[in-house]
DNA sequence: CTAAGTTTATTCACTGGTGAACTATCATTC
DNA sequence: GAATGATAGTTCACCAGTGAATAAACTTAG
């Protein structure tokens, strides 16, 4: 039903690369599919997606810890949003802020035992659905999906990364 | 850098589906980096994502017209964002909006001629990039990655379509 | 025909995210 | 060692999208 509307157009406006077009719209759609699944998932734990990655991030490290400018490079969120983000997370004790001794500009964040404890809770039912997404890929379809998102990643890189004033 | 995160956090919680949750995280930031792509394009002609899907079905349509329920449905967007995206739309004389005469419940929305030449004009500059983005892509590749994304698609249908109360 | 229920669209109050201005600290240089 | 400039975070005002409540028109059953 979206191939119709892509088609159309592409006869409308011939020079259109169509082929790329559609699978532009595809990699949308499921990118949104996805984020909605996942939102609905993390809802009942009161999380949103960027507290939700925020908190996986500082789950992963081993000290457990970072800072705001970090945690907006790795989740690419703003330092406007982290700063709600992390007084979210806080709010609920699942990290702490401090100030830095070395640099008293920077704020370290760090990731509670408590915090530990609810994200060991909240992924395991969160697996099966992770795996029902591929249901019937072989392990031949996994590699190319795995090398064609990450060909397709490397051009967004270079051409999206003009960005030098 | 993302994949040492999860690999971590794959030992610490060993029942996670590790290649699946990676593939996951990679289409969620493909599908984010595209939608930011996407809308810095737009941004020069002040349409947002939302609006500009929205004449785009519009455009693709023979008779140019739809409903606002249409739109939600094809656009994934409730129809509280659809009344304000067809607010701006008709501000700036994009399309129309009238009352259908059948059922007066609905509206009836129509492109305008100066909405086609609007989108006739506005496409031709994203084409270099939607190619840019498939660089180095092989027919084959687009094959493959065509039916491994439907093949998703298919798939998140099944498991998030358990929606029947 | 009318009462109850359904569909279509809008309004309102709220959440999530962004850019611009601001504050505080650190680094550099004259 | 003050002045200038760069960095890290926060605050504020705004944009985009959502759920719940509402209004208007249609449908159906008695």
């Amino acid at each position: 039903m979206m191939d119709e509307g892509i088609d159309r157009v592409g006869q409308l406006v011939p020079a259109m690369p169509v082929a790329q077009a559609r699978m532009c719209r595809l990699m949308l759609m499921l990118g949104a599919t996805i984020e909605r699944e996942l939102e609905s998932r993390l809802k009942p734990n009161k999380l949103n997606h960027s507290e939700f990655l925020t908190l996986m991030i500082l789950y992963s490290r081993p000290d457990g810890s970072s800072t705001p400018g970090e945690l907006c490079e790795f989740t690419t969120q703003g330092a406007t949003n982290m700063t709600r983000i992390a007084n979210a997370l806080v709010k609920r004790a699942l990290i702490t802020r401090g100030s830095s001794k070395e640099d008293r500009r920077r704020v370290l964040i760090r990731i509670t035992p408590a915090g530990r404890r609810f994200v060991q809770k909240m992924l395991p039912p969160m697996f099966p659905q992770v795996g029902a997404m591929f249901a019937g890929f072989s392990a031949g379809d996994m590699r190319q999906f795995d090398r064609l998102l990450r060909k397709l990643a490397g051009n967004l890189d270079q051409s999206g990364g003009q960005r030098l004033p």
